[in-house]
DNA sequence: TAGCCTACCAAGCAACTGCTTGGTTGGTAG
DNA sequence: CTACCAACCAAGCAGTTGCTTGGTAGGCTA
């Protein structure tokens, strides 16, 4: 057993992923997928129930690894403001070691939700303004973040800023996601303005 | 002639704008549409060419709309970091006027844009980013904007931010745009660091 | 060499898709 | 009262969808 077990199967979840980041996951068909992987729609059936618990498992497996290191992070003994670089340096991690995982998450979470079996979705956007309500409120009572800005909409800049950067994010390009992470901390923490 | 012509139609697309924005184009059929209307799906080929032309119609009008509110900005006498601020205003003004417009431009331009006839859009992009651009660099010009940001990344970063509020921002919730922009500027221009 | 397993194929079904066709209705204008 | 028109219905077609079924090929093991 050369292969740590599951190879063909999780080849066959990686090429699901690209597609559904890439054209949605209703959008995708499972002719696609098979097309992709060069078997036909019908074989797919054999490792997977359906296409649902296809996406299933790939959003399951990397919430858990996310949601773990944010758990670490806030679990750490470093002070406020570094929790929170460290928390959006990980997000950017996350969107370039993981692209597929965080677009599907981003952009099919809500289709998704209509279906029973994925409302652990709800509770997963539920914990992620914890996390980053609590850094927040760490940070204010710290005496290290302005105290006349709404937290509520302070979570959403930061929230959609870090994330919606999936959409245009490429590994390899002008930036690394470091770099990229840097600025952006840059710009949350400090102001464009002079 | 009470009605200003055309109100039926009107009427329909907004319904459509309606569902292809909470459920995306494609997966949007047109008995939704014809459902959502009272009426059935063949009767909506009376009002329209195709499923296509409706979303075309619909993102023309508020383009052309939008885009004359950045041009009139850019050819104002405000100072630079007023024009910024104007721009930013106008696009959570949009945000509230045309939520369906937005949403529809922001999540489905992609794939529209595998259609010849939505080819426009790129263009659109294209506008879009040449203003950012050009508001970002008459502020570090005039010297009331940070030189040592990335003007690309700072670009996206704005429009990301404001234009991903369209996927959580409701009319009549506890916030009007109005101070949803204000408050973004602040944190944009000034940062949350104290 | 027999039995079993993983990975796949070939064919097709029922539901749904965008769109078409030929017709009906109620109102308006000459 | 006639002609016309916008708005709609009823029925259906061809293509696509997720998924099922019964089967096969090749490799591993006892």
């Amino acid at each position: 057993m050369p292969e740590p077990e599951g190879s063909r199967r999780d080849e066959l979840l990686e090429i699901a992923a690209g597609l559904f980041a890439e054209k949605g996951f209703k959008n995708t068909t499972v002719r696609d997928i098979a097309d992709s992987a060069g078997i036909l729609s019908g074989s797919l059936y054999h490792h997977f129930d359906s296409k649902e618990s296809m996406v299933d498992e790939i959003l399951r497996t990397f919430q858990e690894e996310l949601f773990g290191q944010y758990d670490e992070i806030l679990a750490s003994d470093a002070d406020p403001l570094a929790q929170l670089e460290q928390a959006v340096l990980v997000s950017f991690e996350a969107i370039d070691k993981h692209r597929n995982e965080v677009a599907i998450f981003q952009n099919e979470a809500a289709y998704l939700l209509t279906f029973d079996r994925f409302s652990y979705l709800a509770d997963r956007n539920q914990q992620s303004r914890e996390v980053w309500l609590t850094l927040l409120q760490n940070g204010i009572d710290a005496g290290v973040l302005r105290t006349d800005l709404d937290l509520e909409l302070t979570y959403r800049f930061i929230r959609d800023t870090v994330w919606v950067a999936v959409s245009w994010y490429r590994p390899g390009g002008r930036r690394t996601h470091t770099e990229i992470a840097r600025q952006y901390l840059s710009i949350l923490l400090e102001g464009i303005h002079t």
